[in-house]
DNA sequence: TTTGATGTAACCATTGCTGTTACATCAACA
DNA sequence: TGTTGATGTAACAGCAATGGTTACATCAAA
C-alpha cells in the first residue's frame, strides 16, 4: 500500500508532490496519504515541507531505499505475528507457547525482511516500466 | 492462532480431543475451534470423527508437520500481499505496479514459508516445555 | 433410542482501516 | 503584511473482517 505512494514519488523524482496529487494518483484521499507520509517521515524516507507550492519528495534516491525499510516504517506493530491471544493459564500449554512462538515468528519475519531488503524502489520502478510496456504490447 | 490448537493436539498426541476441550484450552469457543479444524482437515493435518466420545487428533506425528503447512492451511487467501488496492488507470504508475509488486511479494512469501518450514510442531512443543521449565525456575 | 460429538448457518459485537469533514498551522509570495 | 496553498491533526461515519453466540441438523457409538 505504502509502496505505491513511494513509487509515484520515485517516478517524479526530485519534484515535490502534494498529497492531493498523490491521493488522486493512487485513488484515495489526501488525509490517508498524509497519514502514510507521517510514518514515512519518521523513517526518514521522505521529506515534507509545508507552505504553498510544496509537498513531499524522497529523501534518498530510489536505489537507496529498499522495501524492508518501507515495511518497517509502515508496520509499526508487528501485528502479523501475535494477534490478540489472551494467554490462558489453565491450559498446560497456555501462555508458555507465546514465548516459544515469538522466537519462531521473529525469525520468520527476519527472513521476510531479508528478502524484502533485496529489492529497492528503483527495482520496483523498473518492474513497473517493464509491466507497462508488456501491457501495451499485449493490448496492441 | 491455529498453531495453538495444533500444539495442544500434539501435547495430547494420540488421544482424541473434543473441540469443547480445545476451546477451553485456548480460551475461545468450540465453534471457532471447529472452523479452524475444518481448514486443518482439508490440509490433512488432523483427523476428525463424529460421534459420542470422539473428536480430533493429529493425522501425523508432530515431527512431520511443519509450520509452513499450517500457514498454508489457514491463510487461504494470501491477503497479506494485496489488500483492496483498486487499480487507477489514470495514474501512469497505476495498475502496472500491481504485477510488479506481486512478484516481489510472492518471493517474499516464499522466503517466509521456507523459514516456517524449518520448524515442526515437535520443535514448538519442545520450546513450550523449555519455556515452562524456565518460567517455573524464575518464579520459584 | 439415547447420547455426545461435529458441521453449519445466522446473527451480533468488536475491531481496524479508510473516507470525510473540519480546522489550526505554517511558509512562500505578491 | 495579508493571502494562498499546503501539511498536521482531530473527530466521526462507513465498511469489511474476525470472533463470539446461539441454534439446529447430522452422525456414530453405546
Amino acid at each position: 500500500m505504502a509502496v505505491h505512494v513511494l513509487s509515484v514519488l520515485a517516478y517524479k523524482q526530485g519534484d515535490r508532490v502534494t498529497s492531493h496529487f498523490l491521493a488522486g494518483s493512487i485513488n484515495t484521499n489526501p488525509v490517508t496519504v498524509r497519514r502514510l507520509l507521517l510514518a514515512l517521515q519518521e523513517a526518514d524516507l521522505v521529506e515534507t515541507r509545508k507552505g504553498a507550492g510544496f509537498g513531499s519528495r524522497l529523501s534518498r534516491s530510489p536505489g537507496r531505499i529498499n522495501l524492508a525499510e518501507v515495511y518497517h516504517a509502515v508496520e509499526t506493530d508487528e501485528s502479523f505475528t501475535m494477534p490478540r491471544q489472551k494467554p490462558n493459564d489453565a491450559c498446560p500449554v497456555g501462555h508458555c507457547i507465546q514465548k516459544a512462538l515469538e522466537r519462531v515468528f521473529a525469525s520468520a519475519e527476519q527472513a521476510l525482511e531479508r528478502e524484502l531488503a533485496t529489492t529497492t524502489l528503483a527495482d520496483i520502478l523498473d518492474g513497473v516500466h517493464a509491466a507497462c510496456a508488456k501491457g501495451r504490447r499485449e493490448t496492441k
